[in-house]
DNA sequence: CTGAAATTTCAGAAGTTTCTGAAATCACGA
DNA sequence: TCGTGATTTCAGAAACTTCTGAAATTTCAG
């Protein structure tokens, strides 16, 4: 490997922590180095910089591809493709997080509607449905939320996140302006709608 | 493997997946097993129900209990070690948050606090550090959200996914009153003090 | 068309992970 | 103390993934 140091363990790093995140050294280690770098590169480049062969380059910007964590780029008088990262961060962290979703979610949630049409057969298939039909919900829950926040213009995500928790002040201050109408516990599906429930203390 | 069809499909399911959430086969097929199971189960019957040796369901165990996964059970007069999940799913999905961000995020995060401490011995370095910074710095956004996010109680924090993007009209109310005292774009952020004005234009 | 450069594919070598059965260890009652 | 049964450990076998070099394919200028 032939990288300034800096560079050189960035892309070590990303290489170890690949395994982790689903995909192999080489892949982690490729995109850290396009990532840091200044200009796009070419296969070759990244080759040689990473030292390791030409073919496993070819198929780990493959893979990268097929993450959409990759753009192609090309020179004038030049016949070589040249690849580099998209350049806002927020950027890629849609695009990982959209990826993510779709090969770790989108499975398991269509798995489990088809479980739950199922006809139980018994107690214990109606117990486990139940178990699949809780996994479910939240996993709706979670990924109807994520659908909603993903339309936001990146400005607006930042604002968002850096309001972080200071959101549930606004259901707090909606608690106690509904719960003159309306009494008791209700189903806490639509808050939005103002039908927000109990729970007093609030600071 | 010796279960009833449903809990067979969700079991199966759960071991293809246990891959591409970074544990193995017998991990993901173990949980799945115990998170339906109506009771409890020891060693023996985890290893009976799904075909596999009496070693590697001891192993496996060790994982998730590694990852902080299963619970311990004990029946009166019965020495055998049994092993169920918490039932509460949004309390599953915290833990593993959790630990996913251990794992995947606060190494990365550690790395690059570190790299970017180095003096920089030329403009490629200035460049790579820039690149790190933005980098470290979205990741801090995100930890720091999910950090104030995770204080919140369950009932809280549905409340709050439900509510999705239809925070940000609260985010919209603030930027217009902001700016008649203040002309120009701000860094949003306290927005905590403008409560009680949003969300009158709702649906 | 031909040929040179770039790229991809692929069989199998190298490396890694997962899984097992056998042996070691532990926990407890008699 | 010992014996019984539960549990863990571990060396190596089996399965799987990653990586390479050689060969095949693509691309394009002349």
């Amino acid at each position: 490997m032939n990288l300034p140091p800096l560079v050189q363990s960035f892309v070590l790093h990303f290489g170890e922590m690949g395994g982790r995140w689903g995909v192999n050294r080489t892949v982690g280690q490729i995109y850290a180095l396009l990532y840091v770098s200044p200009e796009p590169l070419c296969a070759e480049e990244i080759a040689e910089g990473l030292g390791i062969s030409r073919s496993n380059v070819s198929m780990s910007l493959r893979e990268l591809q097929a993450w959409n964590l990759v753009l192609l780029r090309h020179i004038p008088d030049d016949r070589r493709d040249y690849y580099t990262t998209p350049d806002d961060v927020w950027l890629i962290l849609r695009v990982l997080a959209e990826e993510r979703k779709k090969r770790e979610i989108d499975p398991t949630l269509s798995v489990l509607r088809e479980l739950l049409l199922q006809t139980p057969r018994d107690d214990a298939d109606r117990h486990a449905q139940a178990r699949l039909a809780e996994m479910h919900d939240m996993i709706e829950s979670l990924t109807s939320w994520y659908d909603d926040v993903k339309k936001l213009e990146t400005e607006r995500l930042v604002a968002l996140l850096s309001l972080g928790a200071k959101v549930t002040r606004f259901l707090e201050v909606k608690d106690r302006i509904t719960r003159f109408g309306r009494p008791r516990k209700e189903p806490l599906q639509d808050v939005s709608k103002a039908e927000a429930k109990t729970e007093e203390g609030g600071g």
